[in-house]
DNA sequence: ATGGATAGAGTTACCGGTAACTATATCCTT
DNA sequence: AAGGATATAGTTACCGGTAACTCTATCCAT
């Protein structure tokens, strides 16, 4: 940088400026520096520009996996906004680990970087504690029940839930399984599976924890898990799950010789593109990951410009599409 | 640091050492500082560090989207490996773009990267250039059809459509589609077409570029295209997709009452978890994503500590899933 | 004409590590 | 016992920017 100043005939703290605010100095130096910089390459130093600083352009995401759907719709949302705004993006994964977690958001506030995207609500308390203290914007993505480290984005799943059990029972069901990832480390299927409770208590039906049921996201694991289920509970008359499983829950009931929605009725979360590829379109709750992706960058970034704002939760609501394969 | 140094009584940089280099320094100073730390909690700055030293721990990898499972699988197995070994990973997307994929090696080049992951080996002269000079260890992945800029992991592309195409030529089949993603900004998909014109000539069959279509990357999409091509090409009786589009002709076919394979044979690429989906599971070309991802991480990193190296090509090679739409 | 605001640019010190070198003690080898 | 290798630790200078401050010129209101 001093070498570009000096053939620029300026001061080191001239090209700084001419990179960080430009219309702080005179057109005549900007447009002389400019031709430098074009000539030769020049290019600053992000590192010596963080030691000095003590910021960085960068914002960190931690998801549990990037294999499935929503999240990488979330970072791909989050990567777009930020390359727009001249923002980098580092990456982590925790397979569902709130202790691995820990160590990278560990990392992350060591790199000084400028937001942390995390999933869900659900962390250690020493992954609280040291977000809190750093002062690092962050957003806690896809859920929204619980009071927010400092942004959360997302959807109330506990309200989506009980929500869409309520108009199962409305329409009659009275069996209804939950069959949905495995439950730990996942609070978003916590919150999924009170809101199916709350409802049944409503309606005042009873809860049978032999109608719920925890499997990894694989079509075939839908399969197999309903098959079971409705082995032991073959009064069962709908499911409540997610798109892949509940693929795997229809495509059972057609080899069982069960027919959708009038036997047993099917409702899926996420509303991916194969969710309707059958030829009975699947009910789901549609979640938007990109959205929440993209106002999370977007949050994250003017929140740097601001000073200690107060926690702010959005809700982004969700929408049941009511397809084939509920009645 | 300093601070460290002092409480356990060594100098800074045997604290230096202690990070680095552990067997380098005594016994007893490495037990005064691991207390020193575990009290205080200190990490050393990642950003002082990689000034001082001129390198980072961090890898990056742009991909042209990361909605598509190939690129995500890819990127998790990186993740997965990075953060075995203690590196970081950043992430950017340039949405096929030649122009953006320079743009952001210029800046993860800034950053002083380990490593660079890239999509491919087409890139703008510029960026080639720029990754030569650098001497940044590269991986070109998921193409081996073209020299590499350093290292190239993945499969012939040419030869796995190729293969593909002449064996379905030794099938019988005589008017064969080729339906896949817009062969703009993807070097892959003209890889695989010169595959299948390569197959078409030494058969002696004419190639028909009414049998050639591109779209994006959604189900419908693939059906919407066959349902054209058939239209005006009736005597159609096979087609090579990808695991969505073929997904997508599959369907039409149903819908247009033409029975799979008899009528038409569908190939798909990939083998996602959906290509199975479907009664007749579509027979389709295999290959890793994840394991490709993976190796890349352990030859960046393995390139790291030793000294300029020829550059590799790994061919990881492409199985061919013989399934329920070829006879 | 004077005091104060504002724009544009320069000076100085410092951010927090590590490379490269030096210093010392210990242990062999011949 | 002398010379050399090895292990361990310290010293010094520097990596490449930017914050915070100072300085000067210009403009304006009173």
């Amino acid at each position: 940088m001093r070498d570009v100043a000096r053939m620029a005939g300026v001061s080191a703290q001239t090209v700084s400026r001419y990179f960080k605010n430009p219309d702080l100095i005179g057109l005549g130096n900007r447009e002389r520096i400019a031709k430098v910089v074009a000539d030769t390459g020049y290019f600053p130093n992000p590192a010596a520009s963080t030691l000095s600083a003590n910021r960085t352009n960068l914002v960190a995401v931690i998801v549990p996996t990037i294999d499935h759907s929503i999240f990488s719709d979330a970072v791909a949302g989050l990567a777009q906004t930020l390359e727009a705004r001249n923002h980098g993006l580092m990456i982590a994964t925790n397979g569902f680990s709130l202790e691995k977690e820990e160590q990278q958001v560990e990392r992350f506030l060591a790199h000084k970087v400028a937001g942390i995207v995390l999933i869900g609500q659900h962390h250690s308390e020493r992954t609280t504690r040291l977000l809190r203290a750093s002062g690092t914007p962050t957003v806690e993505l896809l859920e929204i029940d619980n009071p927010p480290i400092d942004i959360a984005i997302g959807l109330s799943n506990l309200a989506a839930a009980r929500d869409l059990t309520s108009r199962l029972i409305a329409l009659g069901r009275r069996r209804i399984g939950f069959i949905s990832a495995p439950p730990e480390g996942n609070d978003r299927v916590q919150r999924r599976l009170e809101g199916y409770r709350a409802a049944l208590e409503s309606a005042g039906l009873p809860f049978d924890p032999g109608l719920v049921a925890g499997a990894e996201f694989r079509i075939e694991n839908g399969a197999r898990v309903f098959s079971q289920m409705h082995a032991e509970r073959p009064d069962i008359d709908a499911v409540i799950s997610n798109d892949i499983l509940g693929l795997g829950v229809q495509l059972q009931c057609a080899r069982l010789g069960l027919a959708v929605p009038e036997d047993v009725a099917i409702t899926g979360f996420d509303d991916l593109e194969v969710s309707s590829i059958l030829e009975r379109k699947l009910t789901t709750v549609k979640i938007s990951g990109f959205e929440m992706g993209t106002l999370a960058g977007e949050m994250l970034l003017e929140r740097q410009s601001r000073d200690a704002i107060a926690p702010e939760v959005v809700d982004l609501g969700y929408e049941i599409l009511w397809r084939d394969t509920t009645p």
